[in-house]
DNA sequence: CTGGGGAGGGGGCCC
DNA sequence: TGGGCCCCCTCCCCA
């Protein structure tokens, strides 16, 4: 970036939010930095505040964390709160999926660490146990509340529904509803703490019941995969979206147990292609999202043994591994020289032909590789005008290209360009080429100087005056934008067609 | 500005 | 369906 520029650059870090959390959850083992601590049946549970609230809806409305709501506990003031509602291994395992964005449950335990979500709104926890229970969690919540047999379908949607979704706007009735209000009750919120008016530990301040449910959104840096609220996805394809976010990683212990989960009824429908619930990019192939993800979230599970430099993908380790051993599988058959990558060698071997296949339209220098060629034409360094090829009306200076017709690219250094309709990639240069190209071959210039009637550098930053040579070449369009290829192919077809008709 | 190497990412094919 | 392997495209960096 120039200096003049002030634009926002976003640097990402990927490993940051993992790394955050994986700090959080050190400082909460050694009880560092703690301001809450939550009891539940004799078991107290030292954490911090802020996470419980981000992970909770109980607890952010119970805290203030959300926007409008003061929150009876203040910051800056160390407060526990009594949670025997909750049994301690749920407690237990739902603090662990708050710091580590794993939860790692028995599946004997399964039910009471939903109905734990459920009380404290850990909206993805509760989506996830139900996933895994089937439809029998829901069927025993509906058999206690008999009320909301009729909302059974809505509720369905709401299990499928990614928890990284917004929230609905008013809680969703997915668990009992407590006892207590939805927001914590005010005269609640008068209790201090540490007033111990409500408990049988001094100095505690107790929840007597669970604030209301609703969703959430992870608290990891899986809000990357938060899907638009408006795409229109049919439930089933949400559920489909919920299975890969079942997978990642703060349900990848329970996609390993849904194997075997009866009930489940659901069956994954062919993934190719994927769209990516980050960039809506449909993904062809099967099993390529997962590694497309990779991109997103910044995950690089492949690391190099010898140097620790880290990939997404393993076959890139492989290559990368090339470095290492030093093997270059793709030797040059023309020169000692070896290759890593198979293409560095098509690359490579385009040098020795001397085939320069990618032609800039306008001031016709070719490159051998097409990267170069568009390096070159974003670089502004050829002729912006738009002119005609230099066959029509050739001038008594054109000669013929210097290119060898015999070293021309191999079919498949042509694969790269566009579909050229019946002409074939080196028609196009031959077509500047005389019948018989007889001038002996020299790599370089390749490009002839004379095939321009004007060079570029003539060309660059003036006009022509009206009536000069230029209409020769046609007329020159000093706004022209930059065009397809196809377009300038469809010229030359048009041109040839003309030469024929000369 | 250009040539060349390296790397990231997507797609095809196969298992 | 997922992973391995390969090819291809594109971009970046350096000389």
């Amino acid at each position: 970036m120039s200096p003049g520029e002030d634009g926002l650059i976003g640097i990402p870090f990927p490993e940051h939010s993992s790394e955050l959390l994986s700090c959080l959850n050190a400082q909460r083992r050694a009880g560092l930095l703690c301001d809450l601590t939550l009891t539940s049946r004799g078991s107290c549970y030292l954490t911090h505040r802020s996470v419980m609230a981000a992970v909770s809806v109980y607890f952010r409305k119970l805290f203030g964390g959300e926007e409008g709501e003061a929150g009876s506990y203040g910051a800056g003031r160390r407060c526990s709160v009594q949670l025997d509602f909750v049994a301690p291994d749920a407690l237990d395992a739902l603090l662990d999926f708050a710091y580590t964005a794993t939860l790692t449950i028995r599946s004997s335990g399964m039910r009471e660490v939903l109905r734990a979500a459920q009380l404290l709104g850990i909206q993805c926890v509760a989506d996830a146990c139900r996933d895994i229970l089937g439809e029998r969690a829901e069927d025993e919540d509906c058999a206690q509340e008999p009320h909301r047999v009729s909302r059974r379908k809505k509720d369905r949607r709401h299990v499928s529904r990614s928890p990284l979704s917004p929230p609905p706007s008013s809680p969703p009735p997915d668990c009992p509803q407590p006892v207590a209000p939805a927001a914590p009750d005010p005269d609640y919120q008068e209790h201090s703490p540490l007033a111990g008016e409500n408990g049988d530990q001094p100095g505690d301040s107790r929840v007597a019941a669970p604030a209301a449910n609703g969703g959430m959104r992870w608290a990891s840096g899986e809000s990357l995969l938060a899907p638009p609220p408006e795409d229109g996805m049919s439930e089933e394809e949400e559920e489909e979206r919920g299975e890969y976010r079942a997978g990642g990683a703060a349900a990848a212990p329970l996609a390993a147990e849904r194997g075997g989960a009866p009930g489940t009824g659901r069956k994954r429908k062919s993934q190719t292609p994927q769209q990516c619930p980050v960039c809506q990019k449909i993904i062809h192939g099967a099993g390529k999202l997962p590694r497309h993800m990779r991109t997103h979230t910044g995950e690089k599970p492949f690391q190099c043994t010898a140097c620790g430099v880290r990939f997404t993908r393993n076959d890139k380790l492989k290559i990368h591994m090339r470095k290492h051993t030093g093997e270059r599988p793709y030797p040059c058959p023309d020169c000692p020289a070896r290759f890593l990558h198979s293409y560095d060698l098509k690359n490579h071997r385009s040098l020795h032909s001397g085939a320069r296949p990618f032609e800039c339209p306008l001031c016709h220098k070719a490159f051998a590789r097409e990267d170069h060629l568009q390096r070159h034409r974003k670089g502004h360094s050829c002729l912006e005008l738009r002119t005609r090829r230099p066959r029509r009306g050739p001038g008594p200076g054109e000669g013929p290209l210097l290119l060898d017709p015999a070293s021309l690219p191999h079919s498949s250094s042509f694969s790269r360009s566009p579909p050229q309709g019946n002409s074939s990639g080196p028609a196009l240069l031959y077509s500047h080429l005389p019948e018989s190209p007889s001038v002996p071959f020299h790599p370089v210039p390749l490009l002839a100087p004379n095939r321009l009637a004007y060079p570029p550098h003539l060309w660059r930053g003036m006009t022509l005056p009206a009536g000069t040579t230029g209409e020769a070449m046609g007329p020159p369009s000093p706004v022209a934008p930059p065009r397809a290829r196809w377009e300038e192919e469809e010229d030359d077809e048009e041109d040839e067609e003309e030469e024929e008709e000369e």
